[in-house]
DNA sequence: TGTTAAAAAGTTAACGATAACACATCCGCA
DNA sequence: TGCGGATGTGTTATCGTTAACTTTTTAACA
């Protein structure tokens, strides 16, 4: 059964004007309180527009003031505490400065991170920031939004344009650090989880693993590197617990199994870490494990997991700061590129408790 | 040092129709792919919008229409697995059906959630999917915006109204399941981390927690119901491990303490393990304990967390599927209101390993 | 060859709001 | 008395697009 039937009209400001007995633009200025209005006609006005449950119509406004006073944020995997601190974090930045935040969702492909940055530039943002990984696709379009006067900053996306703010963690170092720190342990069967081998080359983390074992003289065992392989081209996915699992047993049955592993991410480091108590091998004793991230839980693992702290507020307030400066600046300003450092937290899952 | 100055104007239909020499109208056929237009104009309209890098006003076009194609879903805490996968399962029903999803974050006070409200309504989107909890203000302002004729669909928050869908898992039986799972196992002092007694009355977890204790006849301590008092007034916050922690310290430290605990969220569960940990006391011979949601890492928790799974994804489709039946429907749907069954997850913090 | 319909455009008028300007009053002070 | 500024309000045009209508051209067939 159906209640009414056909929807109304929307409530205008010439709606409350011709009740009113005005004019729509003093309606309008008493909306958004600037110019003069006599107390009178503003109580009356004010009152009218409550008892008539006006809403202003903010396509109509934004249209015409060509400015929405709203910021985009694309996100890949939402899941992530670092998304999701990161997204808190230029939310907070946002409305400290009176901009609303929409986020956007691009889980899986290229299509997606388009579609994501088309739905936020068609409804007008005033400014983008992309937390979503590199894809060619989306890259030639990024580039396109941007040649269009769309202030756009990146983070821990690896793309280079000129009018383009760049923001990320030192993977880099991370990486390097993190697999330093097991080297220093003395291990030097050291597996890597979260990325195949022969793919994602432009993954600093693994690079960073690179660097330390050839820095002490350890070589690179292909086999030792392992995670699942994408499926679809387009923009990689992120790792996970199952990748971990998966990962770990992988590397559990080589005839040489790692007596440690570095994961890509504290999700992985996870899923390796049931991976190995499932095999009855004892952390960090018989397989140390390092991850990346410290999202919240890790210290809550027994035991707790030792990883590389990333700064994903600070990223995310520096890019909504850096945003807001390109949105507010009359020109172009020169482009900025924030790599911030990453903390190494080393807890019971590299070394055991002495207590 | 800046680069150029002053933005251009961004392009318009009429640059590109002035340009091929065709009216506005016809080039806006082009790129709409409706109404007739030769192949030779549609050609020369196209190349030339590449060229010029067109990209199309969107609130124009929204505010001509009357439409946008967008709904917009606000989210409290975005932390949890609960709220992420929800927006997923809500972002894949939407784009199956050509839609576009704005996210809003609404984190801790009634305040952020009606900005959250606003900022979407007054983009004019197409409807609402609200997943924030109840709180005064918020209802009112929800009520306003539903006799305004946006379409909304609540998701766990309780709020009645005539032209709203409610969509929930059952928090009360899976409260009820919890609990009585630990009654069966014989436990008589049960816990409860996560609200304080005298709040959140609203709190069907809770309630279910109370109503299995009166159908065993077992008192209701007050003292073994803790949780951080809400600060605010407005939107309740949300439990997490560190109010776990802390909860459980402190049903740690009573004259006789609790020998199985029921927290409100498998966060709030594993930062109480940490607490149970860190007194040397083995879960769940000493303490049991239980979560609600079956996040993905419950299962990769030592002990593994058993706990009430809530179906996330469901929840998220079925509120995409009822709003966009309003949306599409010309009239007023009736009311629905879907509670979906929660499954009790039997994990090793229950009940320890026979093998 | 004329009639009619389909195809390919163009014209007009909004959508709802506000910036910019114009026009009254009113007040104070030289 | 008059002049300038503050105050209050109205008018006009426009933001960029598209629905609805009109006009012109082409094709099709009796």
């Amino acid at each position: 059964m159906k209640k009414k039937i056909g929807k109304k009209r929307q409530i205008t400001l010439s709606d409350i004007a011709a009740t009113v007995g005005v004019a729509p633009m003093t309606v309008s200025r008493v909306l958004n309180q600037n110019g003069y209005v006599s107390d009178e006609t503003r109580d009356k006005v004010l009152s009218v527009a409550k008892e008539m449950n006006y809403r202003r119509n903010g396509l109509a406004r934004n249209l015409k003031r060509q400015r929405t006073e709203t910021i985009g944020l694309v996100l890949g995997d939402i899941s992530n505490p670092y998304s999701t601190e990161l997204a808190r974090a230029v939310r907070q930045a946002a409305t400290a400065n009176d901009y609303n935040l929409f986020i956007c969702i691009s889980e899986h492909s290229a299509e997606e991170d388009i579609a994501a940055f088309e739905s936020l530039t068609s409804h007008s943002v005033d400014g983008l920031i992309v937390a979503t990984r590199a894809n060619d696709a989306g890259d030639e379009y990024l580039k396109s939004i941007v040649e269009n006067n769309v202030p756009v900053v990146v983070i821990g996306r690896d793309f280079y344009h000129e009018n383009i703010d760049y923001i990320s963690a030192d993977n880099l170092a991370g990486g390097f650090e993190a697999t330093q720190h097991l080297v220093d342990l003395g291990h030097r069967r050291i597996g890597f989880i979260g990325a195949a081998f022969d793919q994602e080359t432009k993954l600093k983390r693994l690079q960073g693993y690179f660097n330390a074992l050839e820095k002490h003289g350890i070589e690179i065992d292909e086999r030792l590197v392992t995670g699942r392989r994408e499926v679809r081209s387009g923009v990689p996915g992120y790792s996970t617990e199952e990748i971990g699992y998966e990962g770990m047993k992988r590397l559990l049955s080589l005839p040489k199994r790692p007596t440690a592993v570095f994961a890509r991410n504290d999700f992985t480091a996870i899923g390796a870490m049931t991976a190995i108590k499932e095999a009855s091998l004892r952390i960090p004793q018989d397989v140390a494990i390092i991850g990346f991230d410290d999202i919240p839980l890790a210290s809550h693992m027994s035991p707790s997991l030792s990883t590389v702290r990333q700064p994903m507020r600070l990223q995310g307030q520096i890019a909504a700061e850096l945003l807001l400066k390109r949105i507010e600046s009359e020109s172009f300003p020169e482009r900025e590129e924030r790599i911030l450092n990453c903390e190494l937290i080393i807890r019971e899952s590299t070394v055991s408790r002495k207590s």
